[in-house]
DNA sequence: CTAAAGGTGACAAAAATTGACACTATAAAA
DNA sequence: TTTTATAGTGTCAATTTTTGTCACCTTTAG
């Protein structure tokens, strides 16, 4: 086995089983705890966050946030992410553009900085229009990269996602739901979410939510979002 | 220097150089020339496509398209690429869109599998709407991907781009153009470009644009689009 | 205090990389 | 035809890097 490809299995080992110990993970890479140890180092410098905790009944544990993944990209294909992050910008841009801004600006240092000057040559000759034209978009919603993990941990865990809310009439309520869906209707984006309290569902747009954090411990199953049934996502959302 | 590093400066060098022999990569690295055709080899083992001619007056050369570059993105920021691409897609597809796919095909291929299951996941909870409703798919034109470098070339290097062209009416006639400039109406583009037989702009639907190539050795000089001007981008346009 | 955990430093053993050299093949020039 | 300049392969010893062992330190729970 390569030095990379422990590396991998290491950092594989942690994700799968949230906690590890460095006798545990030598095991079972076959390789010594020193190994293992510098392997962490390793890891820790390419910037995978472990937290490890000293003393009888500590441990290794992963951040799941900070698991990285290494593509390896053609120029062309660089062109094609670079154009459908553009293109969605000027289309009213999404909650969560700012986190593609980062990846495609990790993409482009990347690449050799006279690839980075042609593409961005090409991409000044690029006019993307009409729909940017049709929306507001000083009224465009967006919501700080920092709250993706949160949604992202709901929909998957199923665990209730609790948040202020400002309606259309700036009343701000505080609620407690279980999201369903994202209805994506650019510029806006709405969580799906039902709402226990209401025993019904809820569209909530993404910009008017704030304070968003789990609820730990409370999980709920999914439902059958009624788009298109007797609840129409396009009408009654507050635009 | 690192052996990564190392092979990294020889791919750099021959792309800045065009083209290069094996002695004098040798000697720009400090590696003997067992060395750096060791270091070729793992190149293209990586994907790189280095062509290479023996005898008198030969040498290496590294083909443009297949550059990679390698980027370590975080999850969410793979999440953020995925959405905006899966929008883009339902807002009417980009030309481009299949590049766009591979890219995040071999993004995705290098999370980890339980990772891409979660994504995709949530993914299902992404409803995307009005937009793909408004517009006729069906009626939605696409490129071939090979087509890319052609028109990048094009726009970069000034060239003349001649291709055939069939018209709203089903004319086919064919063009040699200067490529000015690129507009997106989603979900369709258009080539903006001058028409040197014409001595005006025209606008080219991208799909019903067919066998484009370069024209060698002929460049023009920029021209300023009138877009909002005398010509207006959104009428005249076949949808 | 003890046991179980993470972490560091030093050094020899093991493994991988590198260079030297001999060799083959090819293409252009002399 | 011969020479020269190039790519490419195989082998093996020298060099460099990686790994394991061991001694030792720190922290924490019981």
């Amino acid at each position: 086995m390569n030095v990379r490809q422990r590396q991998d299995a290491i950092a594989r080992s942690l994700r799968r089983n949230g906690t590890s110990t460095v006798a545990a993970l030598a095991q079972e890479v076959g390789a010594s705890k020193r190994t293992v140890l510098r392997d962490i180092s390793a890891l820790r410098d390419e910037g995978f966050v472990i937290h490890s905790e000293a003393g009888r009944g500590g441990g290794l544990q992963l951040d799941p946030q900070s698991i990285q993944t290494t593509a390896r990209l053609s120029v062309s294909e660089v062109f094609a992410l670079l154009i459908s992050v553009a293109s969605m910008r000027a289309a009213g841009g999404i909650p969560f553009s700012g986190l593609a801004d980062v990846a495609l600006a990790k993409i482009e240092k990347a690449l050799p900085s006279d690839k980075v000057r042609d593409l961005r040559r090409f991409l000044d000759c690029l006019y993307i229009g009409e729909l940017a034209l049709q929306v507001d978009i000083s009224n465009m919603g967006t919501m700080e990269p920092e709250l993706l993990p949160a949604f992202e941990t709901a929909f998957l865990q199923r665990q209730h996602l609790r948040f202020q809310y400002r309606d259309a009439k700036g009343v701000v309520t505080q609620r407690e739901v279980e999201p369903q869906a994202m209805l994506i209707l650019p510029p806006l984006w709405y969580l799906v979410a039902w709402d226990p309290a209401r025993e019904d569902f809820r569209h909530f747009r993404m910009d008017r939510i704030s304070t968003p954090e789990l609820v730990e411990g409370v999980t709920f199953r999914r439902r059958h979002v009624p788009f298109g049934d007797h609840v129409s996502p396009v009408r009654n959302l507050s635009r």
